[in-house]
DNA sequence: CGAGAATAGTTTTTT
DNA sequence: ACTATTCTCG
C-alpha cells in the first residue's frame, strides 16, 4: 500500500506526505502537484496510518476542487472517501450551523442569502435609517459590512473602531443589518463563516465536539482565505493540532474578496514549531514559459522568494500579438486556434479544442471572443458568465420553495408577493414593511396579522390595508400555506410543479409576451432536473439540502471538461486549471493591469500575480495578445500593452521573421456565420500561422525595458492592416466616421508637444470641425486626448 | 396600480 | 452599450 501512495511523489512531496504530525505549512509552486500531493495525503493518512475518515477534513476553494479532489481519493480508498469532510470552507460551516447553530439561536431552518440579496437587506436597511442611497452607495456599503464580517468584526465591534463619518454611517446599516437578517432566519456568505466561528468559539461544548472529531484539517489555496476562514480551523484544530495549510503567496489573487496573505505569517507565528515544504519543482509547463512567469513574477516586492524548476523541456517560444480592436484580436486567436487543431496532410490534429483556453481579465471581453467563435464555426464553452442560479426565473422559482421552508425569508418575500401580479403595489408593500417594523416581526407574519383567515368569517377588517390589497395579501398567504401543507405529501419534483401552478408562475411565464419564455421555462425544466438529485430523501429535508445547494454551489463547479469545446475563461476562474495551449488576451494597460489598480502597488501586484496565474495555467504554448484599441461603454480607446509584457525577457518570446512581411494582399478569409457554423472543424478557413503573421503586423512584437513597446511603424502597419482583415460584414459604422477634410498628422506619427514633450499619434479621429487627436507622450506623460487644432503639435521626422 | 419612458450608473475578479 | 431604477401618465 505504502510505495504505491508514494511512488509516484518526489522526495519533497514525499515528505510533506508523511509529516502528518503537528501543524504543517506547504508552499506549492503551480504546477507542482499539489492536488496529487493532498490526494496522496489522504490516502495515506487513510490507507497507511489507518485514520478514521471521518476525523479528517479537507476545505478547499472551490467546489469543483473538492469534488475533484473526492473523485481521486475514492480512486485510492473508494469506500473510504464518502465519509470525508471535503467541501468548501462555507459548505463546511453550513454544514455546522445546520447541525448546530440553534445554539447560538439561528433557526434551523435559516436560508443563504446571496449577493443579491445582501444587496436587497442593505437597502432596506438604508431605507429605514433614511439614508441616501445617491449619498451611499449601497454597494460600498455592503462591502465595508462584508469587510468586517471577514474580520470577524461585528456590528457592534465595528462600531467601536469607527474612523470616519462613511465607517459611521455603515456601522449603523450593519446594526440594522443584523437585525433584518435575524428577523428573516437568514444568513449571508460571511455569516456562514463569522457564525460558525462564534459557534465554536462561545459553545464549549460544540467546540470539543469539533475539535475532537477532527484530528486532521487541511486547507487548500491557503493563500486566498480571510481571517474569519483561518480563524475557524485554527479553532478546529486547537486540541491535535494537526493543521496542514497548502498555498502559493504568488498565486493570491482574492484580497478583494477579503482574502488575507498575512493569514501564512500569522499561521507561522500561532504554530512555531510548524514544519515548512516548498514544492518547487513544476510538471506542467515547459522551460520556456516558466523563465517568463517566474521573471514577472520576481518584479513584484511583496513576496517570498522561491526558484521554480522544470525537467520539461525548453518548448516554443511564446507568441506575442496585436490586434487593431477586440474584433480583430480575436480573430487573431480563432485562426491560431484553427491552425493548431486543423488536421493536415496526413498529420493528425497536434490539439484539440478541449485542449485550449482563452483567458481574459474580465467578463465582458468574452463577447468579441464568443463572436468570433461563431462566426468560424468552433464550438466553445463560456466559463461563469450568467451564472444559472443566478437567472431571474430560477431565483423566482427558488424564492417561492425557501418561503416554503422559511417564510421569514422578507428577500424572498418581496421577490414573488406580487410576482404574478396579484395587485400588491408599492403603497401596500411599504405599509407592510412598516407593519413589519414596528412590530419587529417578519413579513410573513405582518401578512399573518394584517390579514385575518377567511374562514374565521366576518369582514375583511384588514387594518391600514384596503379591502382590495387585503384581498390580495390574503390570497398571496393561502399560496404559501398551501404549498406549506404539500410539503409532507409529495416529492421535491411534484412540489416544484405545485409551486409553479398554484402560484401561477407557469401561467405568468408562458402567457407573458417575453421573447424569451421558452428559454425561461427550459431553465426551471433544467432546474426540475438539478432537484431530482434529492428525491431520495424525505421532501423537506430534501428541499432544505437542495436549496442550499442551490446557495453555495455556482455552475462554474459542474462544468464538464468537454474535449471538444474551446474554453473562454477569466484569469481568476483559471486558477488551479492546466491547458496545453494558453491564450491571455487584452493584454494592455487598463485591463491588466485593470485600470482601477493602477494607483495602488499592492494592488497592482495583485494583478502581476493575476498575470502570473494565467501565465502558468499553460502547458506548451502561451499567447500574449493584446488590442490597439479596445471598444468601452460604446466608445473607444486606444490602449498602451500591458507594462507586464515587459518584464517578459525577449529572447524568450518568437521573433518576426527578419524578412519584412508584405502587406495583407489577400481579402479577409471570413465566412458568413451561417456558412462557417455548418462547416466542419477540419476545413473552417483559416489563414496558415505564415499568413497569420503576415496580416497580423503585431505578431512577435518584443518589448524592451527603456523604450515604449512600439514604434510608429508598427502601429502603423498594424492599424493598416487591421482595418484590411477585418471582416465586411458587422461593421459599426458610426464608430469610424469617414471625414473628408484630412488631418495634419496621422496615426504613427511622431509629434512634440510645448509642455508634454515628444510623443507618438495614437489615433486621430474627426470631433466636429476639428480632429482628436490621442498622443502617447513617452516621457511619462501618459496618453493625452487633443484637440488638434488647439494642442500645438509639431510633427518631428 | 401598472406600463412604458427617461435616466442613472455600471463592470474586476466570486464562495 | 446595457441594465436597473426612477419618473410619468393613464
Amino acid at each position: 500500500m505504502t510505495p504505491d501512495i508514494l511512488s509516484d511523489l518526489n522526495e519533497r512531496q514525499r515528505e510533506a506526505v508523511e509529516a502528518i504530525d503537528g501543524p504543517l505549512l506547504i508552499v506549492a509552486g503551480p504546477g507542482s502537484g499539489k492536488t496529487r500531493l493532498i490526494t496522496a495525503r489522504i490516502a495515506y493518512l487513510l490507507n497507511v496510518v489507518g485514520v478514521s475518515p471521518g476525523r479528517i477534513a479537507a476545505v478547499t476553494f472551490t467546489n469543483k476542487a473538492a469534488r475533484e479532489m473526492r473523485a481521486r481519493v475514492e480512486s485510492i480508498a473508494s469506500y473510504q472517501a464518502p465519509r470525508l469532510s471535503m467541501g468548501t470552507f462555507h459548505a463546511f460551516c453550513a454544514r455546522a450551523l445546520r447541525q448546530d447553530g440553534e445554539a447560538i439561536g439561528l433557526d434551523r431552518n435559516f436560508g443563504i442569502y446571496d449577493d443579491s440579496d445582501q444587496l436587497d437587506v442593505v437597502k432596506r436597511g438604508m431605507g429605514e435609517l433614511e439614508i441616501d442611497t445617491k449619498q451611499f452607495s449601497p454597494r460600498a456599503i455592503l462591502s465595508s459590512i462584508s469587510g468586517a464580517k471577514s474580520q470577524l468584526l461585528t456590528a457592534d465591534g465595528f462600531r467601536m473602531r469607527t474612523a470616519s463619518y462613511f465607517d459611521e454611517v455603515v456601522g449603523r446599516v450593519y446594526e440594522r443589518y443584523e437585525i433584518l437578517m435575524a428577523r428573516s432566519d437568514a444568513v449571508d456568505f460571511d455569516d456562514l463563516l463569522l457564525k460558525t466561528y462564534f459557534l465554536l468559539s462561545q459553545r464549549d461544548a460544540v467546540a470539543d465536539k469539533y475539535q475532537d472529531r477532527f484530528v486532521h484539517f487541511m486547507i487548500d489555496e491557503f493563500q486566498d482565505t480571510n481571517v474569519a476562514q483561518y480563524a475557524i480551523a485554527r479553532l478546529i484544530a486547537q486540541k491535535h493540532r494537526n493543521l496542514c495549510v497548502v498555498g502559493d503567496p504568488d498565486q493570491s489573487i482574492y484580497s478583494w474578496r477579503n482574502a488575507d496573505i498575512r493569514n501564512i505569517l500569522s499561521f507561522q507565528n500561532d504554530f512555531p514549531d510548524a514544519r515548512i515544504v516548498a514544492l518547487e519543482q513544476n510538471y506542467r509547463s515547459t522551460q520556456t514559459i516558466l523563465d517568463a512567469a517566474s521573471r514577472l513574477i520576481s518584479a513584484n516586492s511583496q513576496r517570498v522568494e522561491k526558484e521554480l524548476f522544470t525537467d520539461n523541456g525548453e518548448g516554443v517560444p511564446i507568441e506575442m500579438a496585436e490586434g487593431y480592436d477586440e474584433e480583430e484580436e480575436a480573430q487573431f486567436v480563432l485562426r491560431e486556434v484553427g491552425s493548431l487543431t486543423r488536421a493536415t496532410a496526413g498529420k493528425s490534429a497536434q490539439y484539440r479544442l478541449g485542449d485550449i483556453a482563452v483567458m481574459y481579465r474580465v467578463n465582458a471581453q468574452s463577447r468579441a471572443l464568443e463572436e468570433s467563435c461563431l462566426r468560424y464555426g468552433v464550438p466553445y464553452q463560456v466559463v461563469g458568465g450568467m451564472k444559472f442560479y443566478q437567472r431571474q426565473e430560477v431565483k423566482d422559482l427558488a424564492a417561492y420553495l425557501k418561503l416554503i421552508t422559511n417564510p421569514h425569508d422578507d428577500v424572498s418575500l418581496l421577490r414573488v408577493v406580487n410576482l404574478p401580479r396579484r395587485g400588491i403595489g408599492q403603497r401596500t408593500l411599504d405599509e407592510l414593511r412598516r407593519l413589519a417594523r414596528d412590530s419587529e416581526i417578519s413579513m410573513f407574519d405582518a401578512i399573518l396579522n394584517a390579514t385575518p383567515d377567511a374562514s374565521l368569517g366576518g369582514p375583511l377588517v384588514s387594518g391600514p390595508f384596503t379591502a382590495r390589497a387585503a384581498r390580495a395579501l390574503g390570497d398571496f398567504r393561502e399560496i404559501i400555506l398551501n404549498l406549506q401543507g404539500e410539503v409532507e405529501s409529495c416529492n421535491l419534483v411534484e412540489l416544484i410543479d405545485k409551486v409553479m401552478d398554484r402560484s401561477g408562475y407557469r401561467k405568468h411565464i408562458s402567457e407573458s409576451n417575453d421573447e424569451r419564455a421558452d428559454e425561461r421555462l427550459d431553465n426551471i425544466n433544467e432546474f426540475k432536473n438539478a432537484a431530482r438529485d434529492y428525491l431520495d430523501l424525505p421532501t423537506p429535508e430534501g428541499l432544505n439540502a437542495f436549496m442550499e445547494n442551490v446557495a453555495l454551489v455556482s455552475d462554474v463547479d459542474s462544468m464538464e471538461d468537454r474535449p471538444d469545446f474551446l474554453t473562454l475563461i477569466t484569469l481568476h476562474q483559471a486558477k488551479g486549471l492546466e491547458y496545453p495551449v494558453v491564450f491571455m488576451v487584452g493584454m494592455e494597460d487598463g485591463l491588466l493591469p485593470h485600470s482601477r489598480s493602477l494607483d495602488d502597488p499592492a494592488s497592482l501586484e495583485e494583478e502581476r500575480r493575476l498575470c502570473y496565474v494565467g501565465m502558468t495555467r499553460a502547458k506548451e504554448r502561451l499567447y500574449l495578445v493584446r488590442a490597439f484599441r479596445r471598444g468601452f461603454r460604446g466608445g473607444s480607446g486606444p490602449n498602451m500593452p500591458s507594462r507586464f509584457l515587459l518584464d517578459i525577457p525577449q529572447e524568450l518570446v518568437s521573433r518576426p521573421d527578419a524578412t519584412e512581411p508584405k502587406p495583407a494582399e489577400r481579402t479577409p478569409r471570413v465566412e458568413s456565420p451561417k456558412r462557417s457554423r455548418s462547416t466542419s472543424m477540419g476545413s473552417f478557413p483559416l489563414a496558415s500561422p505564415e499568413e497569420l503573421r503576415s496580416e497580423m503586423r503585431g505578431g512577435g512584437f518584443t518589448f524592451s525595458r527603456r523604450s515604449r513597446p512600439t514604434t510608429p511603424a508598427e502601429f502603423t502597419s498594424v492599424r493598416r492592416s487591421g482595418r484590411r482583415a477585418s471582416p465586411p460584414t458587422r461593421r459599426r459604422g458610426a464608430r469610424r466616421p469617414a471625414s473628408e477634410a484630412v488631418p495634419a498628422v496621422a496615426t504613427g506619427d511622431k509629434v512634440r508637444h510645448s509642455t508634454f514633450g515628444e510623443g507618438m499619434v495614437m489615433s486621430c479621429e474627426p470631433s466636429g470641425s476639428d480632429f482628436e487627436v490621442t498622443v502617447a507622450f513617452t516621457d511619462g506623460g501618459g496618453v493625452k486626448r487633443l484637440l488638434l487644432g488647439m494642442a500645438k503639435l509639431e510633427k518631428i521626422e
